[in-house]
DNA sequence: CAGCAGCAGCTAAACGTTTTGAAACACGCC
DNA sequence: GGCGTGTTTCAAAACGTTTAGCTGCTGCTG
């Protein structure tokens, strides 16, 4: 029954391998990895006898053995500029969801919105062999480099939320000139003749989307596009505050916000100035959270689909990882308007305005749910 | 300066391997090896033909294949209940720049406090082979066979935020106990004198420990326990809300509120019920985000420090991978009360009521910073 | 009874590293 | 010339799996 083949013992502070299984059951290697992976061709009593060795040892298969042959990880990287931003968690999780749901797991890392960090991150997640990355690209080029490493590369690339023009890979985004679109006419159609924009870092695409959404929506509504009444932040509080302050010295009667931290800088700095929204301006904020709830006045928004976001791009890297080598796709959300309170009370609006965006390269694709 | 000795030459669709770089530069995989973890045994003549060939084939080290020999994936496995909950992004984001600082990877997982997706991750984790987890527990007891696993596997695990007293591991949490007694002498201070609780469930560690520093407190100060005042919620934003409900119709004049989206629930409920903070009742939150800022009355709340609990949490969890076998430690941190408006204009209160908590098992140190 | 098919189980080669022991060589010292 | 002492390099054994290819065995077919 035992062994008297040449055979090392347990190391003692080692969890217990494949060989020692098969040690302590008396069977080859290969039977043990067959009733690990249950296959059919082993025999009920031999099945048995490596099932209690298996739990007599506490064995546990070590994954990792198994990434290096065949070589796969079942783990996926996913690069954001920063969870704390609270957009993000709610599109990690998405993507936590459909990984789980195709047994991969997530390697998280922060950008901070640094090419630098961005870079180490890739190299690091591919040295670490991951099956697939998903990146929320930092602002800016990569480095000449990087950039012919990933083409290069055999793993796939999604990216989430930015598009990045001179990399032929998936992205899945939001429509962001469309919700930039539907949110400045909703302004519009409150009345609002004189509308700012608080908008993102220009550099970045879904800033840019926004921005042209802002400026069509203008024209399309036929307002002035005011110079002046454009500012640009960088996606946080303390710019939306600095740019709240810049903006409002102009008096606009309305604002878009191109997100929801710089919106919380703006409110600091309307209270500061003593101004009243709905009444002195209207207000159109991108993204929706819970604590929404407690804001007054209520604010309308623009809400991004953040779960779908995160789950649509790790279903489409699986795809890709297991094999599906198309063309490129752009997928692109659609957000949702939520008239609540700050352009005043719940004008009626219709429908009629959610158009499909003109859109843009290769295979696009409009989709919810 | 070539191979005529048997080598493979290299696999079509795969990354260049270290024999690959070898073969290429005409020396053993030994010399690349050193050339690689930059060992100093190398001649320079050498090192130059193997620095050029890992440029030439894009060679990048198989760090899955290192992990297997070395026996460590430099991973760092890290189980919350949800990031989306807004308490856990800063605390991963803690933990991912202490892992990253040390050369760490963080594999994230959810398990929505779910025993059984606890689990699965946990289980998978160590199949994995992360060099430790960082687990903030779900609430309910282990099962006896992972409970069994977790005592008996190589691989240290620190609690983050929760303790689970039949694991002697590693612990960092905020303290509690401390944070709520003052919380309730604030409102005590105030003057109220019908205090109410809106606790977390009481089988999590933290949700018991704010209980008993709100039971203490009222103690202390010489108010009465009522067990009408006191509601068991689960830490969500609607438990918050139906807690509000039942909790605001006995008219108490000052409240608890043990997190964050309880707090935000429970502000919906008082709107409701058409009742005004702080003339009506006093209210202290746990926890403080930014976008507090905008609510109104600015809340008063006892802040956690979030980014401190992971980043300590992980620097613990290196130490003991690094092989620091001693005493588990408890590591306690201190909150800090933020006093705004929510129980009328800040009453002058002194420092004087901060001092430790009656501290608890083993090793217990209190620290900040 | 030869031949064959099918099954259960085995051996051994891979995967891409690190690392141990030793070889080859030069150098200086007696 | 013999011998230690380094230095540089190497070949080969590990790490824990999967899997291709093989070996017997059993029973069926003609």
């Amino acid at each position: 029954m035992s062994s008297s083949k040449r055979s090392k013992p347990q190391k003692p502070g080692r969890a217990a391998s494949i060989s020692d299984v098969a040690r302590e059951s008396g069977v080859s290697i290969f039977t043990v990895s067959a009733v690990v992976n249950n296959k059919s061709h082993v025999g009920k009593d031999l099945r048995e006898r490596v099932e209690n060795a298996i739990r007599k040892l506490n064995y546990r298969p070590n994954l990792i053995a198994r990434s290096l042959i065949k070589q796969k990880t079942q783990t996926i990287g996913m690069i954001v500029p920063d969870i704390v931003n609270p957009f993000f968690p709610m599109v990690v999780r998405g993507a936590e969801d459909a990984a789980q749901k195709h047994g991969y797991n997530l390697l998280l890392c922060n950008s901070d919105d640094s090419l630098a960090k961005e870079e180490t991150a890739i190299e690091l997640l591919l040295s670490k062999r991951v099956d697939g990355i998903l990146l929320t690209k930092a602002a800016g080029e990569f480095s000449p480099a990087l950039h012919k490493t990933i083409q290069e590369v055999n793993i796939p690339f999604v990216l989430v939320m930015r598009t990045y023009p001179t990399l032929t890979k998936d992205a899945v985004i939001t429509d962001d000139y469309q919700g930039a679109y539907e949110a400045v006419c909703h302004l519009a159609r409150s009345g609002r003749s004189r509308i700012g924009l608080i908008s993102g870092p220009l550099r970045i695409s879904n800033a840019k989307e926004r921005w042209r959404g802002f400026r069509d929506a203008l024209e399309e509504k036929k307002l002035p596009y005011e110079p002046e009444l454009v500012v640009e932040g960088d996606y946080r509080i303390e710019s939306g505050f600095r740019a709240g302050h810049a903006l409002l010295s102009h008096r606009p009667d309305g604002i878009y916000v191109a997100n929801h931290l710089m919106t919380i800088g703006l409110l600091q700095a309307v209270e500061e100035m003593g101004l009243k929204c709905p009444e002195d301006f209207g207000l159109v904020s991108f993204d929706d959270y819970p604590w929404l709830g407690v804001f007054r006045p209520r604010l309308t928004t623009v809400e991004l689909p953040k779960h779908q976001l995160g789950s649509e791009a790790a279903e489409l890297l699986i795809q890709r990882i297991g094999g599906n080598h198309g063309k490129p796709v752009l997928k692109k959300l659609l957000p949702e308007l939520r008239i609540r309170e700050s352009c005043g009370f719940a004008q009626f609006v219709s429908a009629e305005h959610r158009r499909a965006a003109p859109s843009e390269p290769s295979d696009v694709s409009l989709v919810n749910k």
